[in-house]
DNA sequence: CTGAAAGCGCTTACAG
DNA sequence: CTGAAAGCGCTTACAG
């Protein structure tokens, strides 16, 4: 490849302003020499080495991004959204997917250290997950979802025990008096606010019954565990997911029950991504705002002046479709 | 950060030296030195530079991946499945999103040609995509579908002809006799192949009506297509989709216009992806062996002896579910 | 405005 | 078996 010091000998100047002109500064470069630079650089199609600059410069302009599963949907819209926002800022994004696997989220972590990414931006599959090896490189964190205050990184989220209590809310509101929540293993991330805040509107209501159920987050997970517990009797009226993953499970296991939503049983689901709206029927859903959460992750990670750990919340939507039933209000 | 300097000197002895113990090599260690450079490492939390390493060592032991869509399902499962791969090998995976945008797809290989990746995996979103930057850096390339022999690069794909073809003459067995193919943008990779198969399929029929219809690959468009050709007189009777995120989308039209799949319209797709067994109606379609795909794709570039472009065909399955109808024969 | 030189943190011939 | 030194390709004080 062509190097800086080709540019300078054909250009008939030196390494050091050919980073100048490349920079556009620290240095200023007269007109003339300049374009000497700019043709020779053009002549000879020169890129600069990234790694090179990034180990003199001591910034490689990269943010990692962990998350669980880059083949759901939502991890797909937030890299997406992510990946914008770290390049309007000339930041490229490095996509590390867990693939559901605690062995694979740390040693992704653990690849970014290597890698000396400036900040990383982290979706866990874990409430409280392991940042130690980010915190001994000094690399600022940004988790996308509520972790421990002793963990020592920022948040940005939506409030999911909020979110969950307006939706299981918004179900009690139909008159469906049995109510499932179906939620994903029990350490995982937001597990305990999902059951929060649907407990706390049941037991709001009085009358209504709720229950806990676990599935994986993988579609298939949760339609074989509808499919087994639907089968029973007492069946539930409504069931509140904690993904729309899970609730397109739940669909395919009403579907293949032959049990009609809504008019048998009522779902919603929770993250909202655009193909929540074509689903059959279209999902009731809790939607985050991706774009909106992307775009503060990377702008608290740019500006970080400080080292003080700031959380954010932000507002989530309750998106009401065909699958939770006509509106009763 | 620690560095080796500071690893040699806690263990008395010099930065060549810490460097065989990490790498095993290539000189050896005597055993008492290797064990005092092992603790000192452990004790000082020392993790090597990746920058330092992949500048003087020549190799980044990275490998770039393109895809037009990372949110689409088929290429999520992709990117893990290379992500695998790559990772069996020591190598880390970076993800470039093109979210269906040509300049990104183009900034995205220009970002890997600066970070010198060892080589770049690529699905366009272009027939011919433009990889001259990446002969430039003479980085090798594999493309996983059909590209011109001219551009240079290996290729590993399943026959889209073909696929196309068995899935269309499929519909046909089901005595379905207008057929309306769903194909992506006509400069799309893979269009040519789609249509050339089913058009073969049905004129071998004789009897056979076939339409060509035209849609982004988003399900929203595919949905927003349908939606005015279906209220059309004269609608098809079995709609072949060139990808299972458009069939997705036919689904949802029918739902909305009271269409039943696939009593009074069937529907094919193609990809494959575990998502395709889940939707209402569960979708036949054409599966792509993801695995070993990307495992091919690795293993290629890996094995990377000669500059010799290679082309490769793996086997594709037509999965047959509800959506296309009763089994005919 | 410009050049020679040191330094980023590694790896690897080259001597010993 | 081990160390001093050069080199990977940049950036940036430091002189002039």
């Amino acid at each position: 490849m062509v190097t800086a010091r080709d540019v300078a000998e054909r250009a008939g100047t030196s390494t050091a302003v050919v980073s100048y002109v490349v920079n556009n500064g620290p240095r200023n470069v007269s007109p003339a020499t300049r374009d000497r630079v700019l043709l020779a650089a053009a002549e000879l199609g020169y890129r600069p080495n990234a790694l090179a600059r990034a180990l003199s410069h001591g910034r490689t302009s990269s943010i990692g991004l962990v998350v669980p599963d880059i083949a759901n949907r939502f991890f797909g819209e937030l890299a997406r959204a992510l990946e914008e926002a770290a390049g309007a800022r000339g930041n490229l994004l490095l996509i590390g997917d867990s693939g559901l696997d605690l062995v694979r989220e740390k040693s992704h972590i653990a690849a970014f250290v290597d890698r000396r990414v400036d900040s990383v931006v982290v979706v866990s599959l874990q409430d409280s997950p392991d940042l130690s090896a980010l915190h001994a490189a000094e690399i600022p964190v940004v988790a996308l979802h509520p972790v421990p205050e002793t963990i020592g990184a920022s948040t940005i989220s939506i409030d999911y025990e909020a979110a969950a209590y307006a939706a299981v809310r918004h179900l009690i509101d139909h008159d469906y008096e049995t109510i499932a929540v179906l939620n994903g293993p029990s350490e995982s991330a937001g597990a305990q606010q999902h059951w929060q805040g649907a407990a706390r509107a049941a037991a709001e209501s009085g009358s209504v019954v709720i229950e806990h159920l676990h599935s994986e987050f993988a579609r298939a997970d949760a339609a074989q565990l509808m499919l087994d517990r639907l089968a029973r009797p007492e069946r539930p009226r409504a069931i509140y997911c904690s993904t729309d993953e899970q609730a397109y499970g739940v669909l395919f296991a009403c579907h293949r029950l032959g049990l009609a939503v809504p008019r048998d049983i009522a779902v919603s689901g929770f993250d909202g991504t655009e193909h929540s709206g074509y689903s059959t029927p279209p999902l009731t859903t809790v939607a985050q705002p991706i774009q909106e959460i992307a775009d503060r992750a990377i702008e608290i990670l740019a500006s970080n002046t400080s080292d003080i750990p700031v959380q954010e919340i932000v507002p989530y939507t309750l998106v009401v479709r065909e699958s939770c039933g006509v509106h009763a209000h």
